[in-house]
DNA sequence: ATTGTCTATTTGTCTATACAATAATACTGC
DNA sequence: GCAGTATTATTGTATAGACAAATAGACAAT
C-alpha cells in the first residue's frame, strides 16, 4: 500500500514522498503523466484535496506541473536548471598569481551562456575553503569550478564529496587530487617541465637546481618532466639542489628556500623556479646578492605571468582558456550529461626571452 | 469589502493581494500577528479552506509564517533576507589595476559575514554591464556594488537605475556618477592630487605635465587637485602640457598620447600620472627613447599597485578597505537601514620612492 | 520551586462535495 | 473539407465540517 493511514506521518505527506521516489527512480520520467487526482484517489482512497496537497506541494518545489484539462507532469528538471545558474568558483587568492586570468576566463564564457559566478578566495587553505562550502550550498550553487588548496588530498576529498552527496558537480581547475574520480581541466605540466628543462640541457646547462611546492599536483608534474629530462640526458640528479617541500608557503617561506640554495650555487649553472612568482623571488635575491641573470645564473619560471620586472624565459600556460575550459565542463555536467570523470589537457608552449645564457 | 464575490478573480487570491498590500502599506508590520483564520473568515465571510489556501501561498512566498496555536504572523523579511544574500560586484576587468584588490577586500567581507559575490567584468562598457544586469536581477542579488563606466553619465545613470527600480541598493565603488543619490565609497583624490602635486613642487618642479583619463570621476578630481596645487603656488596651468581626455583607453591611446608628451619635454621636468599603469607604460616609453626616470624626467603615480618594475613614488590608495567599505554599506542597505545617501571617503598617503629628483 | 495536568486556542490534516474553466476530441451541418 | 458545436476529462476554485497536534497559560501536586 502506498499509505499506511495509522501512522503519525501526514497522509498528503506520505503520498508526496512516494511521488518523488517514483520520480527520482524513473518510473515516473521527465515529460510523463503522473496519474490524475482521479485515480491517485483510487490509488490511495484519499480525498482529492489531500491529494491536490500532496501534489500541490511538488509543483511548489518544481517536481511537477499541473495542466489543466490536460493532467499533471514531471518536470524535466534538467532541462529547467540548466537555463541560468550559479556556479562557484574556489580559488586561492584572487590578487596573485594565475587566479584573475582564469577568474576572467571562467567569468567571460559563464556571462556568455548567461550563468553566474560566485568568487571565493581560499588562500590554499582548506579551512577556508570548507567555510565557503557551506555558504555556496545555501546559495544554491549548480556547480563548482576548484582549485584545491595546499593541504593534504584528503581534505580537498571531504571538501568536494561535500558537493558530490548534494549531486552539485565539481571540477578540478589547474591542480588534481590524486586517485580522485572527478573532471579536470590542466596543462600538461609533466611534457612542459621536461620541454623547458630539455631547453636548459639543449643551452649548455647540465646542473639545473629546481624549487618548488610539492603540496601541489601541478608542482609535482614538473618535478617529474624535469627528472625525466635529466634521465633523457643521462644526467644524475642532485638531491642538494633539488628543493621540494610540502605546504603552504608564505613569501617568507620562499624566501628562506631561496636564500639557502643561492649559498649552494656552486653546484649549479641554471635555476628551475617551479612557478613564476619564485622566479620573481629569486631574481630580487639574487640582485641583492649582486649576482647577474642570466649572467652568473640562469633562471627559468613556469606560468608566464604578465609581469615587467625583467624578461623571464617561462613556460606558457593558457590559463584564460584553462577559465572557460572548466566552465564549459563544468556546465554541460550541471546539463545532465553523465559519464566517465573527463580530463581536458592543454598545451604549454615555451616563451624564450633572455633570462637564460647559453653556455656552449 | 475585502472580497468581491462577483468578480472573476479567485477570492483566495483577493484576500492574498488584500492581505500582501496590509503588509507592504504598514497595516501589519514585521512581526505582528496578522488575523487568525478564524478572524479572517468573521472578516471576509469566505470558508476556512480558502483562507488557509491564501495564507498557505503568502507562507510560501515569505511574507507570512504560521505558528501551531500562537497564530499567524508578518516575518520580517528585511532580517531574514539579511541573513544570507548574494550580492553583484561590477569591475572594469578581475586582471588589471586595483580590481584584484578591491574584489578581495570584498569578498572578504563578504565571507566573514556570510554573504556570496557574483564577479561581473565590465571592461568599462555600460553594453556589457548592461547584458550583467538583467543576469544579476534574475540570479535575485540583493544589492551591487559597481565600479562605473568609462561612459557618458547618462548610461550608468540608466544602469543604476535598473536595479533601484526594483528596490535593490547600489554602492559605487571608487568612482562617482555627478549629480546622483546614490552611496559612494572612495578615496579623497582631490587631497591625495594636491598632496603630490605639492610633492613635486615642494622637490623644486614648478613645470610639471598630467596625464589621464577626463571619463572618470576619479581622475577629474585628480585633476582639479593638481590645478588647486599649483594654484596655491601661483603657478600657471601651461594646457600644452595637460592631456586630460575622456574616453575607455587601450593601452595604445594612452601610448600616443605619451610620446606626444614625451617629445614636449621640454616644457616640464615633472609628470603626473593619472593612475600607476600609466606611470609604467610612461617608464616603458622613456626608457625606449634612453631617457633616465628621475634622471631626466620627475615621475609619480597614483594608486600604488604591487609593481616590482621600478621604484615609483606614488599616492597610495587603500584599495582592499574601499572593497570592504563598499561592501558594508551595501550590506547596511540591504538589512534596510535608509536615509540620505552616504559618501565614505578614506585617506591616501604619499608613498616616497625613488622616481621624483629633488631640483633644489 | 519544580513538575505535572488541564484547558482553550490556533494551526495542521483530512473528508466529502460542488461547480467553473480549459482544452482535446468527436461530432454536426454546410 | 471545414467551421462551428457539443462532449468530456482534468485541474481550479470554493464550501462545510471534523478531528489532531501543539502550546501558552492557569492551576494543582509534589
Amino acid at each position: 500500500m502506498i499509505i499506511d493511514k495509522s501512522s503519525p506521518i501526514p497522509q498528503y505527506f506520505q503520498l508526496q514522498t512516494w511521488l518523488m521516489e517514483q520520480i527520482d527512480q524513473g518510473v515516473f520520467r521527465p515529460d510523463d503523466q503522473v496519474p490524475t487526482e482521479k485515480e491517485l484517489g483510487q490509488l490511495t482512497g484519499l480525498a482529492r484535496a489531500t491529494i491536490r496537497q500532496a501534489v500541490g506541494n511538488l509543483v511548489n518545489i518544481g517536481y511537477l506541473v499541473r495542466h489543466r484539462r490536460l493532467g499533471t507532469y514531471v518536470l524535466d528538471r534538467k532541462k529547467e536548471n540548466g537555463k541560468r545558474t550559479i556556479i562557484g568558483i574556489l580559488i586561492p587568492d584572487i590578487r596573485t598569481g594565475y587566479a584573475p586570468e582564469l577568474a576572467r576566463g571562467a567569468e567571460d564564457e559563464a556571462a556568455r551562456q548567461s550563468h553566474s559566478l560566485i568568487l571565493c578566495n581560499t588562500d590554499d587553505s582548506y579551512i577556508m575553503a570548507d567555510r565557503h562550502a557551506d555558504r555556496l550550498i545555501e546559495a544554491q550553487v549548480s556547480g563548482i569550478i576548484f582549485i584545491p588548496t595546499a593541504n593534504p588530498v584528503e581534505r580537498n576529498r571531504l571538501f568536494i564529496e561535500k558537493f558530490t552527496k548534494r549531486d552539485i558537480p565539481v571540477v578540478l581547475a589547474d591542480r588534481t587530487i590524486p586517485d580522485m574520480a572527478v573532471d579536470h581541466v590542466t596543462t600538461d605540466n609533466f611534457q612542459g617541465a621536461l620541454d623547458l628543462t630539455s631547453y636548459l640541457i639543449k643551452m649548455g646547462h647540465r646542473r639545473i637546481a629546481i624549487i618548488l611546492n610539492s603540496a601541489l599536483s601541478t608542482e609535482r608534474e614538473r618535478l617529474e618532466g624535469y627528472q625525466a629530462a635529466l634521465a633523457q640526458h643521462d644526467i644524475p640528479v642532485d638531491p642538494e639542489i633539488v628543493i621540494a617541500e610540502a605546504g603552504p608557503f608564505s613569501k617568507e617561506h620562499y624566501q628562506e628556500y631561496i636564500s639557502s640554495l643561492l649559498e649552494r650555487r656552486d653546484r649549479y649553472t641554471a635555476i628551475f623556479a617551479g612557478h613564476d612568482r619564485i622566479a620573481q623571488l629569486i631574481y630580487s635575491a639574487a640582485q641583492e646578492l649582486g649576482l647577474d641573470i642570466p649572467g652568473d645564473i640562469s633562471l627559468v619560471g613556469y606560468d608566464d605571468l604578465p609581469f615587467t620586472t625583467f624578461s623571464l624565459t617561462t613556460m606558457l600556460q593558457p590559463i584564460y582558456e584553462l577559465g572557460r575550459e572548466s566552465l564549459k565542463l563544468i556546465l554541460s555536467r550541471i546539463r545532465g550529461e553523465n559519464g566517465e570523470p573527463r580530463r581536458i589537457v592543454l598545451k604549454s608552449n615555451l616563451v624564450e626571452r633572455s633570462s637564460v645564457k647559453a653556455l656552449n
